[in-house]
DNA sequence: GACTATATGTGCGCATTGCGTACTGTTGTA
DNA sequence: TACAACAGTACGCAATGCGCACATATAGTC
């Protein structure tokens, strides 16, 4: 492995590497972690820090370096080109309210659901998730819902590659238990996933269909100590495929005038 | 201008400048519009364009690039590094609840507040802001509370830079007047912008202070067709100042344990 | 169809850029 | 005082990344 394209520019992808390189467990670090974390010497990760600090993605005190806020502008400028939060907000917030639940919206990312929109309700101290966050699809409603959409060859790649965990004792174990449950959500349309990557988290989803162009995925997710599954879907699975298809629809609108 | 130090890595500055080409106004972009926009070759944006694409931050389709949800992940990683945001989650919560408004936590960056917590009440179709997004600080309830505290120097640095806009009928029209309510709001400990920034918008917003150190700056967005000024900071204002001081202590435990 | 105009893809030679090594200085520890 | 581990700096060399130039593709115009 490693073996690159000749029009690869090594400096974009340690450029990169340097800012990832920050994270919860290191929030500040210094010339020789970064060194030592990219694989580079540490004249040249001076390098790279020094010039971040000059653009001001960077910071430093002493020898600590650390992110500064201005790495959100490499995010905000996706999020502002989505249309899709913004139109799916109001939705959301709709079906928060009325359900007195937490509502969310996901992309698929390679192995990984991304939120990409989310109102948690006031009310509840909801489990930390902001967007950008990323959650293994496997694990979770809105991950089983778009790779069950996804075209039978893209579904066995991810799968192939799902590094299943047993995060309870209700968390699917196996690969094929796992293929057998995507096959059951795209016939129904939706699923639930109890408890499988958290005790007492429940997590509804179903797809955000324009057409045949999947947009994403709606959630609700479902206080602990509520009603039983099958009122769960009774009751909410309703009132989530229309909001789907109201997002769809004001998503083609407001996409059809700009470009 | 122009003159870079002898640590420059001119390839760093490249590779930001071309996943911040990418914003609203142009989700997607050709290789001669990159090269435009960052001024280089053509063929050098190609090399970046197709770099980025390898690395998955970008996606090509024809000759067409956009963004992918991996931009996201540069950001998160601020994000889950910061202890603030999490910290003041529940409290915006509860104050979000108890007051029925959205509540928002904000830190200064240069001329801009930035966005790092956020709770939307369901129950209004508010704002669009989301996390990662910037305002004038000057026009804002949170930016002036957070200029007002800086220091004497850097107070005065950051009007000499201010570009002032007149965005309504409201809105503070010189810097002289700006100075006087920055003054006004450092003495008073509490910033209300009424509809300087859009009509029928009104914010108000008290510093989170740890000891000597400002971690941020609180704000509730109040609607449209409700009390007036006086009743507004009789009423919130005493929340809004526990909660801020509910923030720090929590703040100051939490930092306190790790590192 | 011929002629522009404007786009993308690619090969190549050369200068710049960014590399690591080696050195100095500083701090903390045994 | 010796030693280890860190940060800062200078410098020479090679790889990297540069733009030019050419080939090719797709439209629009007459």
């Amino acid at each position: 492995m490693g073996e690159q394209p000749d029009y690869f520019v090594k400096s974009a992808e340690k450029t990169l590497a340097v800012l990832l390189a920050f994270n919860a467990a290191h929030k500040s670090l210094t010339v020789t972690e970064v060194a030592g974390a990219i694989g580079v010497s540490r004249a040249a990760a001076r390098r790279f820090l020094l010039t971040l600090v000059d653009l001001g993605y960077l910071e430093v005190e002493g020898s600590a370096y650390r992110q500064t806020p201005r790495v959100l502008d490499i995010g905000a400028s996706y999020l502002a080109g989505l249309t899709l939060p913004q139109v799916a907000r109001p939705h959301l917030q709709a079906l928060a309210n009325r359900l007195s639940e937490t509502t969310s919206l996901c992309v698929l990312d390679d192995q990984d659901i991304l939120y990409v929109e989310r109102i948690s309700n006031p009310r509840l101290h909801s489990m930390t998730v902001s967007i950008g966050n990323r959650l293994p699809a496997w694990a979770t409603s809105m991950g089983r819902v778009l790779v069950a959409e996804l075209p039978e060859a893209a579904r066995e790649e991810f799968l192939n590659n799902a590094k299943l965990q047993h995060y309870t004792a209700k968390t699917v174990s196996s690969i094929d238990e796992l293929r057998a449950e995507l096959d059951t959500v795209r016939e129904q349309g939706w699923s639930l996933v109890a408890q499988e990557l958290d005790e007492g988290l429940r997590g509804l989803a179903v797809p955000v269909y324009r057409g045949a162009q999947l947009l994403g995925a709606l959630n609700v997710s479902v206080q602990p100590g509520r009603i039983g599954s099958a009122s769960i879907t009774d009751e909410m699975l309703p009132l989530m495929r229309q909001a789907a298809i109201d997002i769809a629809d004001d998503f083609g609108g407001r996409t059809a005038e700009q470009n």
